[in-house]
DNA sequence: TTGAAAGCGCTAACAT
DNA sequence: ATGTTAGCGCTTTCAA
């Protein structure tokens, strides 16, 4: 006969583990939840299992005990950043026996709603993901039963989740001081969207910064919006063409960043030089680069401990209800496309 | 009564519904599972299920079922190729209700098999993975477990899996022969791991493309042997320190490449002009820089297609238990750092 | 088409 | 320390 590929041979099960050995279920079940069980058994279910090859099946244990030892990330796409914060956080969590379980949407909503629903239904033991206003109701009920929700790269306001953020605003107003420092006045933002945290807390900073030191906002040096490369494109235009164009930029990440090396390329601009290129987010390109881009790096991998903490921390039931909220600081690199202004 | 986090609110089940609908939890299940039910009744079970904000317990049906809906990649890391395969997966999967879930083991072998063996009793559907052969074992006993397993990217040879892989060979062997066709006589190669099919293939090409022209290799131009950076540094070296260095060299991976590009910038080599080159593996970097890098570019979308056909081709029952293999083109995308040799 | 009930593999409460 | 057994929520067979 020939056998399907979907006909699965019946795989062995703690009853068959306990026949063989002689003992009792109950006992199985303890010796492989670690509770003791004496010498003798001990050997006796090893060897059963050994022999019958037994695999405990998770899906019943889960349906049991309504828990699972799985994680789960939403993403909405592996760029390096959340490449990195996924490495740390899945070393965390394999440390206590839990898998994370990385699902990416590509930033469409719909789908973010439906692998919420997915890993609830699948009864996950909880989901990190960036705040995302669209799916508030569905991060809502995951709340209300009772499945930790982590926020981190991105914020929503007044979700009853945990939070793991880096300082957008204090990186990025330390970010533009520096360019101020080296003697720069005529700087301009391009700016990511808004309406996200991120975006908003970035030019948030940049503004600070230039009123901490005095220098007027001119609101055609702040452009963009969005943070889609296209629109980045146009930005940067806009900005050169101006009567006064700047002499530093500050860009809300890399994404941006890139639409300006591109025109400066083209347009045989130096940066540095010519031009100083400050952005957020450090991505291998701009180490790669020459000149290099000074860069606001995100601790990807505190950020990725520090999920892996609170997450860790509501699975063995020690946080109380109360959301906790943990800012991480960023570094500035310094490389080459910061340098004082022409005289 | 304070409400602590990982208590959670017993959620409704389906008996719930069941009384609160006034018919059976059969019918209940049914309808859910799209058989046919009576209009009155219908109403009354989607009124039910609104009104208990009833969600399918997931586990409890994989319980039962045995089956999930569930597919595991798992991957080393996420570079560029790898994450283009993932989206083009994903979606393939997703538009048949099957939900890819990801594991980054960091090429650690122990990982991967804790991995597999997770997989396997969480009863995930299939499972997605480069051929280690640390793995054999585990693989086998998925595979006699009835569960689907597909090789992508690395082999492992005598295993019953269905592959989808690109042409190395073929790609690798065309590379070198454009390197050939534009004058290039003494032609390099940096290894990568050949015990692993990649880089063995990899190789092979390059080998068989000197054959084909009829020029004999020189064994001093084959140097490197690993994937690490560090040892692409040496390999470069010894090459460029050579009584005649080559005036082309062919990389295994982009890794590699970066070697060379470093090299070349610190002792002021012009690539393209003093030294081609021509990288396997096309990414982001090779594109942004100039001069641009002449790459294999290996049909990462199409392999994410392949993959999810072979794998949905399983799971709908489809194909027989004889392994499918499916082999996909690359292309050569021409940039700047290949050039004829100088005079 | 529908209801009743068995049972998937496991854990945990209870009894010994 | 160990055996016995109820039951997690669901699907599916068997009857009606």
């Amino acid at each position: 006969m020939i056998l399907r590929s979907n006909e699965r041979r019946r795989a062995a099960t703690i009853i068959d583990v306990a026949q063989h050995a002689n003992v009792s279920v109950g006992t199985v079940s303890r010796y492989l939840n670690g509770i003791t069980v004496r010498q003798p058994k001990r050997e006796a279910i090893d060897k059963a299992i050994a022999a019958l090859r037994y695999n405990r099946n998770a899906v019943a244990k889960a349906m049991r005990t309504d828990r699972t030892n799985m994680v789960a990330l939403l993403v909405p796409g592996y760029d390096e950043f959340f490449a990195e914060i996924l490495a740390s956080l899945t070393r965390g969590l394999a440390a206590e026996g839990q898998v994370l379980l990385t699902h990416k949407h590509e930033g469409d909503p719909k789908a973010l709603a439906l692998a919420i629903e997915f890993f609830q239904n699948h009864r996950v033991n909880a989901i990190v993901t960036p705040g995302v206003s669209e799916v508030r109701q569905q991060v809502q009920a995951m709340v209300d039963h009772g499945i930790p929700v982590v926020f981190f790269n991105n914020d929503v306001a007044d979700m009853p989740v945990d939070r793991v953020f880096s300082k957008n605003f204090e990186a990025s107003r330390q970010a533009v001081k520096h360019l101020i420092d080296i003697g720069h006045r005529r700087i301009a933002h391009i700016a990511g969207d808004r309406r996200e945290t991120t975006g908003h807390e970035r030019q948030r900073g940049y503004l600070q910064a230039l009123d901490d030191a005095g220098i007027a906002a001119d609101p055609r040096y702040i452009v963009g919006g969005t943070w889609k490369r296209q629109d980045a494109n146009i930005a940067i235009m806009q900005l050169m063409q101006l009567p006064e164009p700047p002499t530093a930029i500050f860009t809300a990440n890399y994404v941006l960043a890139l639409a300006v090396i591109d025109y400066c390329r083209q347009h045989n601009i130096a940066l540095g030089e010519d031009l100083s290129l400050l952005s957020f987010d450090d991505v291998e390109l701009f180490r790669q680069m020459h000149p290099g881009v000074t860069a606001v790096a995100q601790p990807a991998s505190a950020i990725g401990e520090a999920i892996s903490e609170v997450v860790l921390g509501h699975i063995n039931g020690i946080h109380p209800a109360a959301p906790r909220t943990v800012m991480l600081d960023c570094n500035i690199i310094l490389r080459q496309t910061t340098q004082p202004p022409r005289a």
